[in-house]
Order: C-alpha cells, then sequence, then structure tokens
DNA sequence: GTTACATATATCGGGACGATATATGGGTGA
DNA sequence: TCACCCATATATCGTCCCGATATATGTAAC
C-alpha cells in the first residue's frame, strides 16, 4: 500500500490539505494503522495531481500561510477502490520498546522499571483519548477498526502492569526461578 | 533503532550470518518486533565489520552456498548497550489490513467476510505456533516479550471473532442500527 | 519580550525495501 | 526422469520513503 493510495483513501472521506492528511495519521482517524511523512505526502499529492486523480485548489488565508486543498476525482475513487481490492500486505511493525525489553537482563533495574511505568502511561493515556473519541456516528468499519485498537491497547496495557513485578523480580535474581 | 543495532542485537545472543539474521526477523524470536530486509542486512554487517563491532570468517560448505558467519566484539557490546539506553522511538506500524477495514462499507460483503476470515485464520495459526514454542529456558525479557505478543494477538483474535457478524450485518443494512 | 508551538508547504540527503541476479542441492509431482 | 519450486546464501540496484531542515507567520505562554 503506497503512499498515493493511502493519501486518496483520507481524501475519499472529504477534502483535505497536505498538512491535514498527515495530521489523519498522526492523531486523526488512521493514526496507529499507518504512518505518513510530509516527505512522502507532498510529492505524492503532486504526482495525483498530475495523473488526474486528485485537484488542488490554492486557498489565501490571511493570519496562516496560504493553503492548497485536494479534492478527489471520480478517476481517484476508482483508483482506490482497485487498490482496496487487491491483496492487502502484512503488517509491519516496528517496536523499538520491544526490542529494547527483550534484553531485559542487560538494562539496570530502574531504567526496565521506568520503560515499563512509560508505555503503561502511553497506552492509559492513549485509551483515554480514544474512549472519549465520539466516533457513534462514524461508518461501521471505522467503528470496527476503533474497537479492535481498544481491545488490543487495553490487553497490552493490562499486561504490563500484570506482568510488571514479575519481571522485575526475575532480572533481579537471575538464579531463581520465580514461580517456584 | 537503525539496522546496524538490530543486527548486533541479534548478534548479542549468539554468531550468525546476515541470512540467519534476516530469518531472526521473520519466523525467529524477533518476528512482529521489527522488520529488517537483506538490503539493509549485508550493508549493515559490511560497515559494522569495518567499524570493529563485528568480525565476518567466511566457512565454506560443500552442498550449500559458502557462508560468512558474524561474531560481536567487546566494542559491538558496548555499542549496542549505548543504543540499549537511548530513548526508544514510538511504535510504528502499517497495516494495510486495517486500513481496507476502515473503508468497510466500500467493500463487497463477500469480500469483507474473507478478510476477516483470513486474518483470524493468521492469529490462529500464529498462536499455535507461538504456544508452541518453547521459550521456557529463555531470558526474562524474551518471556515477557513473548508473552505480551500472545495477550495483544488473543486479544486481535477474540475481537475479530466476537465483532465479524456484526459488522457484516451493519454494511449489509447501513440504513439501520444494528444495536437497536 | 522571547520562547515555544501550530499552521502550511517544499526539498534534500541518506537509508531502507523489494526485486533481481547468481549459485546449488533437495524434494515434489507430472 | 525431468522440470519446477523451495531453501540456503550473498550482493546489488532502483525506487521510494523518512526525518530533518528551510521558510513564513500568528498566537499563546512564561
Amino acid at each position: 500500500m503506497d503512499i498515493k493510495t493511502l493519501c486518496l483513501g483520507v481524501l475519499s472521506r472529504g477534502d483535505a490539505t497536505g498538512y491535514e492528511i498527515k495530521k489523519a495519521f498522526e492523531e486523526g482517524p488512521f493514526g496507529h494503522i499507518h504512518v505518513a511523512s510530509f516527505g512522502a505526502i507532498y510529492p505524492a499529492l503532486s504526482v495525483l495531481s498530475a495523473a488526474g486523480m486528485v485537484i488542488g485548489t490554492d486557498m489565501p488565508q490571511d493570519k496562516r500561510p496560504d493553503k492548497r486543498v485536494y479534492s478527489i476525482t471520480e478517476a481517484g475513487r476508482q483508483a482506490f477502490m482497485e487498490a482496496l481490492m487487491a491483496q492487502p500486505d502484512a503488517d509491519k511493525v516496528r517496536s523499538d520498546f520491544l526490542f529494547i525489553l527483550f534484553f531485559a537482563h542487560l538494562l539496570p533495574a530502574p531504567r526496565l522499571a521506568a520503560l515499563i511505568d512509560q508505555r503503561i502511561a502511553w497506552y492509559r493515556d492513549c485509551l483515554e483519548r480514544m474512549e472519549a473519541c465520539g466516533c457513534q456516528e462514524a461508518r461501521p468499519g471505522e467503528r470496527f477498526v476503533h474497537g479492535l485498537g481498544l481491545a488490543v491497547y487495553r490487553a497490552a496495557a493490562d499486561y504490563l502492569t500484570s506482568h510488571r513485578e514479575a519481571l522485575l523480580d526475575e532480572v533481579a535474581a537471575p538464579d531463581r526461578l520465580v514461580a517456584e
């Protein structure tokens, strides 16, 4: 799934600027689903515009930098539908946190505890915001994905909370098994 | 966390070839934690070798292509420890599956059902292999990360299974709310 | 008052991905 | 038996993308 398709997806829900598309993948509806950087979005919009998939309209603003609002065209919608029908690539996860935690036995205990606590706090924050977000009126797919995110984050936060102590004990006493 | 650090992490657990490092991120202990491609691993190993972080030894084999086994050096271990102490970058997820599901209302119902069923089957497979993997004797960090993965995948599989029907009903009858 | 942040676009270098090339042996099926 | 694919193993190359930076400006905080 390339950046062009991701942009078309956001634009299929309504007009947006490059800046707003970025936000959609940051805190917006696509947060934690996919990532997209400015350095990818702006060139992608140019290419899509040249291909007739989107139309950009310059909107002068006072008190703000001028912006260019993009609208998806019928050709863009068709291209997006085709992309939606393709077999999805496998999920790709890059978690420095999990990689570091894998080497827990190499870390000082306070650092290990801090890492886990930070992550628990992050999940709590995130869950709070997600639960507060009123997406009752959203479309079924959006609500489904949202619910899946909630379920997964709750499971992760619960696991971290309930296994934190045991991990810290184990790395503190490498000779004994805590289970005994 | 760059590829060099990821390679050092794998090598800190024991000698390995570039090919084996790739496998560690595919089906091995780091599967679903981070990704790494050949096109990144081999150049990284060359750079690490030139920097004295690892030592590569050519091992001629019959019945197999020759291989180059890399060992981490003391300098490599120190560099890895420093990288472990740095503040981890935020997790990055790229899920074509979730992105497509977001637009469930645009998809034909059979396609939607197939997507979800495929994904449930994938989770079941994955969980089976993860539960079978005997990592009882592994270090605490590895077991912790493994347990977290199990918890998260179980939550995802459960959600997909229990909400599948409701989603299909909703996209089939867009005018009515199923909750009523 | 000045520091930091939000809005808004653009570009550039470095780095990673994915495909491909090369070589070879083993297993599978027609 | 022959063809084909898969697994092992390394290397490279084009393309795409990330992250940082530049630019401009108003507002809010301190």
